[in-house]
DNA sequence: GTATATTTGCGTTATAAATACACAAAGAAT
DNA sequence: ATTCTTTGTGTATTTATAACGCAAATATAC
């Protein structure tokens, strides 16, 4: 037992992972509770914080444990807020940091001891345990916003990329209409994609281009919020 | 006592209130610690979230102690983010959540119990309790960033200012130069402030016009991310 | 198998916005 | 009395955005 003289609530994290692939779209990683509360429901992969561990590290421990990826060192989790209702967990006293990140759908490889993970389009969501509904909604409106002002894609299509990717990928974010033209003479323009080969002259215009990130301009533009703006 | 199964970290708010007058430009409201640790030293208002308590529940009220400061209700503090080094409190494992927030100097009565509260210029800050000059940096680059995507100025400088106050404010967060005229230029036009009365006919070209803010419009740009954009 | 629709790349043009200054009047500083 | 600073107004120039045309290849429909 470990006591206090003052009442402590317990910490935990909760992590909203986005995928996608161009059949559905947008998808959310959910894990389905072993235990009760909420037993056999859907919820955020999450858990408490150890008592000599930082609140991130917390987060891609439980995110390892119950989904089996293993978040690159470099990529940072973003974090998306602090939940803190005094009834949101049955049990006791919870206050929740999320975070939220875009991986590779194939990173996933639920192994281990993983409870059972799966992929949920965005559109089509289950029942939620906890308040995890509401932060599944922010998370969305995070990315929404954060898609104006700083690239993504590079941890969520595959190294390889063609335009119309990119542009289906945008436009299933943000769920409006744009012109592709515009949109493709943009990521040119910002320099953020650079062309994958030559194509070859036998192939038909109807033939994709290839394109990859350009990492070194993708990460100066991903930290100067002001040269990268997205209009639409 | 209040004990536990698991050992649970104390969690904590911390504020980073700024103020601005045009003498001392952008400055932080830091408070004396009365107690060990730290005893004497400065550090950001703030204290341990009560169990029935929400945490920005818990950051407003532990300012209103030891500033007097009452926030306005529709007024939200921004949620700077989660510090959670194991050791950055000797007494025990301590998760704080910091937020920022700007306020005009003179809703700062300091009455009450309050310990000594000082605004301290942003540019020659003392030294520190805790962590706290990492989340005052971290305050004041965020600030920085938050200023491009929306409107700031309604809370932090009097209801009623000129064009060249509003200019300086911006100048004096952002550190760098640009034009004068092209800013009131786009203040103008984002129909963000109105001007106050007519100016007497008899007042020279030197005495400044008057503004407000209007309202109805700040909100609507402070909440859509994409309307409003400064460039500079 | 022919007609039609869709996808892709490569443009162009009109409108709007950002940027960089010019200038005059009033007052302050020297 | 002269020079410098502050304030408001205005105007070019450059750049970015938004809307759209077109042809080739191929997929789809009938």
């Amino acid at each position: 037992m470990y006591c206090y003289k003052y009442p402590h609530p317990a910490v935990t994290t909760d992590c909203v992972v986005f995928g996608y692939d161009p059949n559905d779209g947008l998808s959310v990683l959910l894990i389905r509770r072993g235990i009760e509360p909420f037993k056999d429901c859907w919820a955020l992969p999450g858990g408490f914080v150890r008592i000599d561990e930082e609140v991130e590290a917390c987060a891609r421990r439980e995110l390892n444990e119950e989904t089996g990826l293993q978040l690159s060192h470099l990529s940072d989790l973003k974090e998306l807020g602090c939940y803190s209702g005094v009834n949101r967990d049955p049990r006791e006293r919870v206050i929740t940091i999320a975070y939220y990140q875009l991986v590779r759908k194939s990173e996933v490889i639920g192994g281990d001891d993983a409870k059972e993970a799966r992929w949920f389009p965005v559109d089509n969501l289950p029942e939620f345990s906890f308040d995890h509904k509401k932060i599944v909604e922010d998370a969305i409106e995070r990315l929404k916003r954060d898609i104006y002002f700083e690239p993504i894609g590079f941890n969520i299509l595959p190294e390889v990329f063609t335009m119309p990717q990119l542009y289906k990928l945008y436009k299933s974010i943000l769920k409006v209409d744009f012109d592709r033209r515009n949109f493709a003479n943009k990521m040119m323009k910002l320099g953020i994609v650079d062309q994958v080969g030559h194509r070859p002259k036998d192939a038909s215009r109807r033939t994709p281009i290839q394109y990859r990130f350009n990492k070194e301009r993708y990460e100066m533009l991903k930290n100067d919020k002001k040269a990268f703006r997205l209009e639409f």
